[in-house]
DNA sequence: TTTGATAAGTTCTATTTTGGAACTTACTAT
DNA sequence: ATAGTAAGTTCCAAAATAGAACTTATCAAA
């Protein structure tokens, strides 16, 4: 498989991939949402080289995830906003926090805590059936493939027991 | 930064990426929850190389994200099983797959529906508050530094003008 | 009017990582 | 004796990344 088709294949996760697949590209976007918007502080807060940056920012702007907007004319000067797809990034990055802070804390507990204005609690991102409401459990679900081919056929189960 | 430092940073996401940020760990682990568990069968559903799908196995064994098990003797054999910690990953993928979905999936819909049995629907993953159960929106949400620092100093506000 | 600073990149070379293919080891089956 | 299977390892070429310096455009201060 080469990169350049992974955008085409019929897997949301493999395309998906393709805009946010690699180290940096996550990063920036964190910082993005930490209200980072121009790119020498993109470069200091992530010690990112400068090349690396500039070609990460031209992607996520050619794929929408940010917009680059002038802030000054002369001389011209750009910063890098997060578009409504790139706010949607961040139930995964909330999901990708959940998780880290379970597995990967320690004992001195999560590095940053997240307070839910609306009910004024600090929580843990819970993804959840938009039907029911329910907490998802891998076990609980069955995928059914549209168009992607699924190298089994059947129905995920997770501790199945070699036939 | 440095990639091996990267686990060590005092961030959720930094930490998270440092095993699970590249590609093909993530189609790995994607293919794991199809249920493929040897090395061969990943090998030719992914096409990856055998080298990068060997070192990729080792470190997400070595994390404990996926625990190799013998499944016979002579000559010995192993599959590679999702742990517990592997099967919460399951959250980030089916972000990962919502956001792919929505973002894209263009005309034809998206490739992999999901059911979740307990309630019988199609349902789409949704991130929402462990404490009230409301959808999250990012706009909402506060984060509070506990031990990262932050690159500004305040709450997440996605859309604020450059003042 | 030269010097310095700032912002947003680009260019250059060295190092690291990845891709592709063949090879190895230890069995089993014909 | 030959072929097949599973799980890797080895080798080399190609691609991506890191680190540092350089460029362009403008403003501000000395």
């Amino acid at each position: 498989m080469k990169w350049q088709n992974l955008g085409e294949t019929p897997c949301s996760i493999a395309r998906s991939l393709a805009i946010v697949g690699d180290r940096w590209t996550i990063l920036i976007l964190r910082n993005a949402f930490l209200r980072t918007r121009r790119f020498d502080d993109f470069q200091q807060q992530l010690s990112i080289t400068r090349h690396l940056l500039a070609s990460r920012l031209a992607k996520l702007v050619k794929l929408g995830v940010l917009a680059k907007v002038p802030y000054q004319e002369k001389p011209p000067r750009y910063e890098y906003l997060l578009t409504e797809m790139g706010r949607d990034w961040y139930s995964v990055q909330l999901a990708l926090v959940a998780w880290g802070d379970k597995w990967l804390a320690g004992t001195e507990g999560p590095p940053v805590e997240y307070v839910h204005r609306n009910c004024g609690k600090k929580f843990t991102p819970t993804v959840s059936c938009s039907e029911c409401g329910e907490t998802i459990n891998p076990r609980e679900i069955t995928p059914i493939a549209n168009r992607m081919r699924l190298p089994s056929d059947i129905s995920l189960t997770v501790d199945a027991k070699t036939k």
